[in-house]
DNA sequence: AATAAATATGTAAACGTTTCCTTCTTGTTT
DNA sequence: AAACAAGAAGGAAACGTTTACATATTTATT
């Protein structure tokens, strides 16, 4: 319809030198060395040709040659679950700061697929990674390994016997502490933990650290109000109707889908809280923002975290023999009106 | 520490022919084309060579010789949006299967970033496209089509005098109807509708829909009662507060991120759905999941529409010369609590 | 037995860049 | 005026693949 001219080759680097009158050397130099002098006025030229004939640097030709491919991918395990996306959100903003086109990819819980994943973006030769491990106790970074490509392990830390890696994530144990903490402060102590059943440790991590804020306070903790279940509503349901009949007076919803569930049981069943019982969320889900009372929750810093995990895959790639690195963060509270002073 | 003999260069076809003893080409011929007839047994010595020395096919520079280079891209406006975060999920699994490799994007409604985003992807030299332009009355599609980058067009529609794209997207004149009709039948004459200040036609449609509804009922539309405001959950707040004000027994929420203000602002000043004000919320957000008592939504038909838009693409992928489609769904009613009938 | 057809493998020229190195200008120093 | 240095641009060899084509081997056909 327009006055197009169908090139059925895209334009390379050839026709601009063609149109410019020089050297298809001169056009590289032009666009991926701006060390080297050029006339200004060639230079010039040349981007006057290539904008002509709408001219696009072929990136995957340039990383052959050249060492730098440009592309970082971030490998989640649940791309619903929103603190992930808002990393991703983050993450991508800095990345792009330092001319990086970043790939996203969801495992979806499923360490097969991370394979795949993972293999496909070795294939790309991206120039690094930043990865959630999907629920597994297998650990898929050889592969990134064996191709030297730098990577950030993201939340979820491999058990303490596996190869170090640069890890980012929160401290869990801690997290757990913190919330049991805040609610025998408030008087409260039959307190239910909810979570779920994972080969990954950060339940089992929270759980420990739940059971010590007990014990400090002279309770000993009870196995009957730890549960755990797979990862979905309904069995956040099912543990919300089970610490309800165990009579308890308050909850830590220890893990996001579960606690969405439980979240739904009690506006079904007319449960209210903080009166009929008190709650402190593990994390802070898009959906605690419509809630009220406001759910009490224990945030991490997620901007510190995307940051930090950035920055150090960033620091790796420009530096490969750099050091690994471990950080973890402290979460701190976020106070609302769903736990009830005793 | 390990055994590890590093390989400063990564592994290539070269490595691989030396150590099963064969040419580059017959390594080749194993990994990219499988009709190409190979003694079993030679197969199978150079998969062995492979897999010994750890050789994953440099997917840059084949793709530089061939032409298809493997990576498909999904570029959208709000990743925070999970109506986007489902489509990704969607788009990525069925891309997987074809054996593509998904580059996730997010422009955050700014036009700018869009073209940045776009640019880096024709370097990359993808295959294909899915966009959600960000807000604007640009058309970054240009690039795309200068580069024969086959690309659809999702959920956003540019004005009618644009050229045509391959487009999948919801009825939103079907849609504002639909959800002003729901109110009608339940008997409400005075209904507020809140939206979004957007140059993109949906929110405008999705009113154009609303007031023929209204028309159609015998109701003559109050100027008043259509709201629109920037894109935030505080405008959403202020909307709210202005048609209670105005005395409406019900509202169409039109945009999800206001109407998440919205209910914010109904809770915080105990006004009660749906006893106070019937309501009906135009998409499906998240957050609807833990709200008592349910909200009525309209909601379209995501899985069809992500099954359309990845298939459309790599149809379009296959036969560039496919003409362009624009695929319209109609939304349903998904009935919740929020309505009362007078 | 000679030839044709089919089978199996290899050679080498692309692909679009980058970059080392050479060549050609021009200006400065002697 | 000759010699040289610096400045500016280009020639051509890589990079890791794909693939058209050539070659070599085997099997089938006459």
């Amino acid at each position: 319809m327009t006055s197009s001219q169908k090139p059925r080759r895209s334009v390379t680097i050839k026709d601009v030198a063609k149109k410019a009158g020089t050297s298809i050397a001169t056009v590289s130099y032009v666009f991926s060395n701006a060390e080297r002098y050029l006339r200004p006025e060639l230079r010039e030229r040349v981007l006057q040709a290539a904008a002509e004939i709408g001219y696009v640097k072929n990136a995957a030709a340039s990383s052959i040659k050249g060492k730098r491919r440009g592309i970082l991918a971030v490998v989640v395990a649940q791309f619903g679950n929103t603190f992930f996306t808002r990393m991703c959100v983050e993450i991508v903003s800095i990345a792009r700061q330092e001319g990086y086109v970043v790939t996203l990819c969801n495992s979806d819980e499923d360490p097969e697929q991370e394979r795949i994943i993972l293999e496909r973006l070795v294939a790309q030769r991206i120039d690094g990674c930043i990865l959630c491990p999907a629920q597994s106790t297998e650990d898929n970074t050889a592969l990134l390994q064996r191709h030297r490509i730098p990577y950030v392990i993201l939340e979820r830390s491999f058990p303490e016997s596996f190869a170090p890696h640069n890890f980012v994530g929160q401290d869990n144990f801690q997290s757990g502490y913190l919330a049991t903490t805040h609610l025998l402060e408030a008087g409260h102590r039959r307190i239910a933990f909810s979570g779920w059943d994972s080969p990954i440790p950060n339940v089992r991590e929270r759980v420990d650290g739940y059971r010590a804020a007990l014990r400090e306070y002279g309770v000993s903790p009870n196995q009957e109000l730890v549960l755990t279940d797979e990862l979905s509503e309904a069995a956040g349901r099912r543990m919300a109707g089970k610490f309800l009949a165990a009579g308890v007076t308050a909850a830590v919803l220890g893990q996001h889908d579960t606690a969405k569930g439980a979240l739904q049981h009690f506006q079904d069943n007319n449960i209210h809280w903080p009166q009929d019982i008190s709650l402190v969320v593990v994390g802070t889900p898009e959906w605690t923002g419509v809630l009220r009372p406001r759910l009490t929750c224990i945030q991490r810093p997620e901007h510190q975290m995307a940051v930090t995990a950035a920055t150090m895959l960033l620091n790796n790639i420009k530096n490969p023999e750099v050091d690994l690195v471990k950080q973890l963060y402290t979460c701190t509270v976020a106070e609302g009106e769903s736990v009830l002073r005793m």
